[in-house]
DNA sequence: CGGGATCCGTTTCGATACTG
DNA sequence: CAGTATCGAAACGGATCCCG
Protein backbone atom coordinates (compact mmCIF):
# COMPACT_ATOMS: atom_id res chain seq x y z
CA UNK A 1 0.00 0.00 0.00
CA UNK A 2 1.28 3.23 -0.53
CA UNK A 3 1.76 6.19 1.36
CA UNK A 4 -0.87 7.97 1.39
CA UNK A 5 -3.96 5.07 0.89
CA UNK A 6 -2.04 4.09 3.96
CA UNK A 7 -2.45 7.43 5.98
CA UNK A 8 -6.04 7.64 5.14
CA UNK A 9 -7.06 4.36 5.82
CA UNK A 10 -5.27 4.39 9.24
CA UNK A 11 -6.44 7.61 10.61
CA UNK A 12 -10.14 7.12 9.49
CA UNK A 13 -12.75 6.22 11.74
CA UNK A 14 -15.85 7.80 10.79
CA UNK A 15 -17.48 7.73 7.49
CA UNK A 16 -15.24 8.85 5.20
CA UNK A 17 -14.67 5.69 3.65
CA UNK A 18 -15.80 7.69 0.43
CA UNK A 19 -12.12 8.98 0.34
CA UNK A 20 -10.76 6.18 0.44
CA UNK A 21 -12.28 4.58 -2.81
CA UNK A 22 -10.80 8.44 -4.50
CA UNK A 23 -7.60 7.93 -2.70
CA UNK A 24 -7.24 4.79 -4.74
CA UNK A 25 -9.02 5.35 -7.93
CA UNK A 26 -8.33 8.93 -8.29
CA UNK A 27 -5.40 9.31 -10.18
CA UNK A 28 -4.78 10.74 -13.76
CA UNK A 29 -5.65 7.80 -15.88
CA UNK A 30 -6.57 5.14 -13.07
CA UNK A 31 -10.10 4.57 -14.12
CA UNK A 32 -9.16 4.16 -17.66
CA UNK A 33 -6.33 1.85 -17.05
CA UNK A 34 -8.39 -0.30 -15.02
CA UNK A 35 -11.01 -0.57 -17.04
CA UNK A 36 -8.22 -1.57 -20.69
CA UNK A 37 -7.34 -4.43 -18.53
CA UNK A 38 -10.72 -5.88 -17.89
CA UNK A 39 -10.85 -5.53 -21.60
CA UNK A 40 -7.72 -6.89 -22.58
CA UNK A 41 -6.85 -9.06 -19.84
CA UNK A 42 -2.81 -8.27 -19.76
CA UNK A 43 -1.24 -5.32 -21.68
CA UNK A 44 2.58 -4.55 -21.59
CA UNK A 45 4.16 -1.06 -21.25
CA UNK A 46 3.84 0.59 -24.34
CA UNK A 47 0.64 -1.01 -25.13
CA UNK A 48 -0.99 0.71 -22.53
CA UNK A 49 0.50 3.53 -23.55
CA UNK A 50 -0.88 3.25 -27.00
CA UNK A 51 -4.69 2.66 -26.28
CA UNK A 52 -4.23 5.62 -23.84
CA UNK A 53 -3.30 9.32 -25.10
CA UNK A 54 0.21 8.62 -24.80
CA UNK A 55 0.76 10.19 -21.32
CA UNK A 56 4.48 10.80 -20.92
CA UNK A 57 6.15 7.29 -19.03
CA UNK A 58 6.51 9.40 -16.27
CA UNK A 59 3.43 9.87 -15.77
CA UNK A 60 1.92 6.53 -16.59
CA UNK A 61 4.59 4.96 -14.65
CA UNK A 62 3.44 6.61 -11.50
CA UNK A 63 -0.24 5.57 -12.17
CA UNK A 64 0.96 2.03 -12.39
CA UNK A 65 2.62 2.27 -9.53
CA UNK A 66 0.17 3.39 -7.02
CA UNK A 67 -2.42 1.28 -8.54
CA UNK A 68 0.05 -1.80 -7.45
CA UNK A 69 0.85 -0.39 -4.24
CA UNK A 70 -2.40 -0.20 -3.60
CA UNK A 71 -3.02 -3.96 -5.00
CA UNK A 72 -5.22 -3.35 -7.85
CA UNK A 73 -3.10 -4.53 -10.75
CA UNK A 74 -0.09 -7.18 -10.95
CA UNK A 75 3.31 -5.87 -12.52
CA UNK A 76 5.40 -8.99 -13.89
CA UNK A 77 8.94 -8.14 -15.40
CA UNK A 78 10.46 -10.60 -17.60
CA UNK A 79 13.94 -10.17 -17.12
CA UNK A 80 15.11 -10.05 -20.80
CA UNK A 81 16.77 -7.82 -23.48
CA UNK A 82 14.68 -6.08 -24.77
CA UNK A 83 12.89 -5.45 -21.25
CA UNK A 84 9.54 -6.60 -21.37
CA UNK A 85 6.44 -5.73 -18.42
CA UNK A 86 2.96 -6.74 -18.20
CA UNK A 87 0.41 -5.61 -16.17
CA UNK A 88 -3.08 -7.57 -15.26
CA UNK A 89 -5.72 -6.89 -12.84
CA UNK A 90 -5.24 -8.82 -9.28
CA UNK A 91 -8.80 -9.90 -7.23
CA UNK A 92 -8.98 -6.21 -5.77
CA UNK A 93 -8.59 -4.89 -9.34
CA UNK A 94 -11.29 -7.08 -10.66
CA UNK A 95 -13.68 -6.05 -7.58
CA UNK A 96 -12.88 -2.61 -8.35
CA UNK A 97 -14.30 -2.78 -11.32
CA UNK A 98 -18.48 -2.41 -10.64
CA UNK A 99 -16.96 1.33 -8.87
CA UNK A 100 -15.42 2.30 -12.06
CA UNK A 101 -17.94 1.63 -14.14
CA UNK A 102 -20.54 3.40 -11.51
CA UNK A 103 -18.13 6.13 -11.74
CA UNK A 104 -18.40 6.37 -15.32
CA UNK A 105 -21.86 5.94 -15.44
CA UNK A 106 -22.56 8.97 -13.24
CA UNK A 107 -19.88 11.43 -15.05
CA UNK A 108 -21.23 10.53 -18.30
CA UNK A 109 -25.17 11.80 -17.49
CA UNK A 110 -23.79 14.52 -15.50
CA UNK A 111 -21.38 15.65 -18.27
CA UNK A 112 -24.37 15.40 -20.85
CA UNK A 113 -26.40 17.34 -18.30
CA UNK A 114 -24.24 19.90 -18.06
CA UNK A 115 -23.65 19.99 -21.78
CA UNK A 116 -27.61 20.31 -22.47
CA UNK A 117 -27.18 23.71 -20.38
CA UNK A 118 -24.65 25.25 -22.67
CA UNK A 119 -25.72 28.16 -24.48
CA UNK A 120 -24.60 27.47 -28.30
CA UNK A 121 -24.91 23.71 -28.08
CA UNK A 122 -23.70 21.66 -31.13
CA UNK A 123 -26.51 18.84 -29.83
CA UNK A 124 -29.55 18.72 -32.00
CA UNK A 125 -31.77 20.55 -29.41
CA UNK A 126 -36.19 20.69 -29.82
CA UNK A 127 -37.16 23.84 -29.83
CA UNK B 1 -19.55 24.58 -13.02
CA UNK B 2 -16.53 25.70 -11.73
CA UNK B 3 -14.30 25.92 -14.32
CA UNK B 4 -11.97 22.71 -13.90
CA UNK B 5 -15.28 20.95 -14.05
CA UNK B 6 -16.19 22.24 -16.97
CA UNK B 7 -13.04 22.21 -18.43
CA UNK B 8 -12.82 18.36 -18.23
CA UNK B 9 -16.73 18.22 -19.00
CA UNK B 10 -15.91 19.55 -22.41
CA UNK B 11 -12.32 18.11 -23.43
CA UNK B 12 -13.27 15.06 -23.04
CA UNK B 13 -14.99 12.43 -25.84
CA UNK B 14 -13.64 9.01 -24.55
CA UNK B 15 -13.94 6.63 -21.95
CA UNK B 16 -12.90 8.75 -19.28
CA UNK B 17 -16.21 9.84 -17.51
CA UNK B 18 -15.14 8.44 -14.40
CA UNK B 19 -12.98 11.19 -14.18
CA UNK B 20 -15.46 13.43 -14.09
CA UNK B 21 -16.97 12.23 -11.26
CA UNK B 22 -13.99 12.25 -9.47
CA UNK B 23 -13.25 15.42 -10.22
CA UNK B 24 -16.86 16.89 -8.99
CA UNK B 25 -17.13 14.67 -5.82
CA UNK B 26 -13.70 14.15 -5.16
CA UNK B 27 -12.74 17.37 -2.97
CA UNK B 28 -12.01 17.22 0.76
CA UNK B 29 -15.40 16.61 2.75
CA UNK B 30 -17.32 16.62 -0.38
CA UNK B 31 -18.67 12.78 0.00
CA UNK B 32 -19.40 14.11 4.02
CA UNK B 33 -21.11 16.84 2.86
CA UNK B 34 -23.30 15.28 0.71
CA UNK B 35 -23.90 12.37 3.14
CA UNK B 36 -24.37 14.99 6.13
CA UNK B 37 -27.55 17.15 3.40
CA UNK B 38 -29.39 13.76 3.08
CA UNK B 39 -29.13 13.05 6.60
CA UNK B 40 -30.36 16.56 7.66
CA UNK B 41 -32.31 17.85 4.40
CA UNK B 42 -30.65 21.28 5.30
CA UNK B 43 -27.76 22.54 7.66
CA UNK B 44 -26.27 25.89 8.13
CA UNK B 45 -22.72 26.35 7.47
CA UNK B 46 -22.02 26.36 11.11
CA UNK B 47 -23.70 23.07 11.85
CA UNK B 48 -21.83 21.74 8.75
CA UNK B 49 -18.69 22.64 10.53
CA UNK B 50 -19.72 21.01 13.61
CA UNK B 51 -20.94 17.92 12.31
CA UNK B 52 -17.81 17.74 9.82
CA UNK B 53 -14.52 17.63 12.43
CA UNK B 54 -14.04 21.92 12.06
CA UNK B 55 -12.10 22.12 9.03
CA UNK B 56 -11.17 25.12 8.70
CA UNK B 57 -13.74 27.93 7.39
CA UNK B 58 -11.68 28.93 4.49
CA UNK B 59 -11.75 24.83 3.04
CA UNK B 60 -15.73 24.15 3.75
CA UNK B 61 -16.55 27.28 1.82
CA UNK B 62 -14.58 26.63 -0.91
CA UNK B 63 -15.69 23.10 -0.83
CA UNK B 64 -19.19 24.17 -0.49
CA UNK B 65 -18.66 27.09 -3.08
CA UNK B 66 -17.75 23.86 -5.89
CA UNK B 67 -20.67 21.55 -4.90
CA UNK B 68 -22.63 24.49 -5.89
CA UNK B 69 -21.01 25.70 -8.83
CA UNK B 70 -21.62 22.32 -10.25
CA UNK B 71 -24.22 22.26 -9.07
CA UNK B 72 -25.33 19.69 -6.57
CA UNK B 73 -25.84 21.99 -3.41
CA UNK B 74 -28.25 25.10 -3.37
CA UNK B 75 -26.89 28.10 -1.43
CA UNK B 76 -29.81 30.34 0.81
CA UNK B 77 -28.52 33.31 2.09
CA UNK B 78 -30.74 35.15 4.34
CA UNK B 79 -29.98 38.91 4.82
CA UNK B 80 -30.53 39.60 8.12
CA UNK B 81 -27.94 40.02 11.30
CA UNK B 82 -26.78 38.08 12.20
CA UNK B 83 -26.11 36.57 8.74
CA UNK B 84 -27.91 33.00 8.32
CA UNK B 85 -26.97 30.58 5.31
CA UNK B 86 -28.60 27.20 4.26
CA UNK B 87 -26.63 24.84 1.98
CA UNK B 88 -29.19 21.68 0.93
CA UNK B 89 -29.14 19.08 -1.85
CA UNK B 90 -29.96 20.21 -5.33
CA UNK B 91 -31.97 17.13 -7.95
CA UNK B 92 -28.39 16.45 -9.11
CA UNK B 93 -27.17 16.22 -5.48
CA UNK B 94 -29.39 13.63 -4.65
CA UNK B 95 -28.76 11.61 -7.78
CA UNK B 96 -25.46 11.72 -6.82
CA UNK B 97 -25.67 9.97 -3.65
CA UNK B 98 -26.32 6.13 -4.70
CA UNK B 99 -22.57 7.14 -6.27
CA UNK B 100 -21.53 8.11 -2.91
CA UNK B 101 -22.83 4.99 -1.23
CA UNK B 102 -21.01 2.86 -3.50
CA UNK B 103 -17.16 5.14 -2.63
CA UNK B 104 -18.03 4.66 0.65
CA UNK B 105 -18.98 1.00 0.95
CA UNK B 106 -15.88 0.22 -1.98
CA UNK B 107 -13.62 2.32 0.45
CA UNK B 108 -14.95 0.50 3.34
CA UNK B 109 -14.43 -2.79 2.36
CA UNK B 110 -11.08 -2.19 0.70
CA UNK B 111 -10.12 -0.34 4.07
CA UNK B 112 -10.87 -3.61 5.80
CA UNK B 113 -9.21 -5.95 3.44
CA UNK B 114 -5.42 -3.75 3.48
CA UNK B 115 -5.75 -3.29 7.82
CA UNK B 116 -6.44 -7.48 7.92
CA UNK B 117 -2.73 -7.23 6.14
CA UNK B 118 -1.07 -5.46 8.56
CA UNK B 119 1.52 -7.25 10.78
CA UNK B 120 0.12 -5.78 14.35
CA UNK B 121 -3.05 -5.52 13.93
CA UNK B 122 -5.35 -4.69 17.15
CA UNK B 123 -8.63 -6.29 15.69
CA UNK B 124 -8.67 -9.85 17.00
CA UNK B 125 -7.04 -12.51 14.54
CA UNK B 126 -8.12 -15.91 14.57
CA UNK B 127 -5.00 -18.09 15.05
C1' DC C 1 -22.35 34.26 11.88
C1' DG C 2 -20.40 33.27 7.64
C1' DG C 3 -17.28 34.12 5.39
C1' DG C 4 -13.05 36.96 2.28
C1' DA C 5 -7.87 37.99 1.80
C1' DT C 6 -3.40 36.47 2.09
C1' DC C 7 0.23 33.29 2.53
C1' DC C 8 2.37 28.79 2.64
C1' DG C 9 3.87 23.67 2.26
C1' DT C 10 2.75 19.64 -0.15
C1' DT C 11 1.15 16.96 -3.83
C1' DT C 12 0.44 16.22 -8.56
C1' DC C 13 0.73 16.61 -13.39
C1' DG C 14 3.44 17.19 -17.20
C1' DA C 15 7.60 18.21 -20.44
C1' DT C 16 12.33 17.12 -21.60
C1' DA C 17 16.38 14.49 -21.59
C1' DC C 18 18.71 10.29 -20.72
C1' DT C 19 19.49 4.85 -19.84
C1' DG C 20 20.04 -0.54 -18.84
C1' DC D 1 11.30 -1.43 -24.45
C1' DA D 2 10.34 0.36 -20.18
C1' DG D 3 11.44 3.09 -17.68
C1' DT D 4 14.53 7.03 -14.42
C1' DA D 5 16.18 11.85 -13.34
C1' DT D 6 15.37 16.50 -13.16
C1' DC D 7 12.72 20.50 -13.51
C1' DG D 8 8.75 23.67 -13.70
C1' DA D 9 3.81 24.97 -13.09
C1' DA D 10 -0.30 24.55 -11.04
C1' DA D 11 -3.74 22.82 -7.81
C1' DC D 12 -4.95 21.68 -3.27
C1' DG D 13 -5.51 21.69 1.75
C1' DG D 14 -4.67 24.32 5.59
C1' DA D 15 -3.35 28.26 8.97
C1' DT D 16 -3.92 33.06 10.24
C1' DC D 17 -5.95 37.44 10.23
C1' DC D 18 -9.71 40.46 9.11
C1' DC D 19 -14.69 42.04 8.10
C1' DG D 20 -19.87 43.36 7.44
Amino acid sequence: MREKTARIVQEWTDACDAEISIAVLGGAWKPSILSLLREHEVLRFGELSRLLDEPTARVLTRQLRELEDDGLVIRTVYRQVPPKVEYRLSELGRGSLPLVDALTSWGGSYAEHQRSLLPEASAPVAR
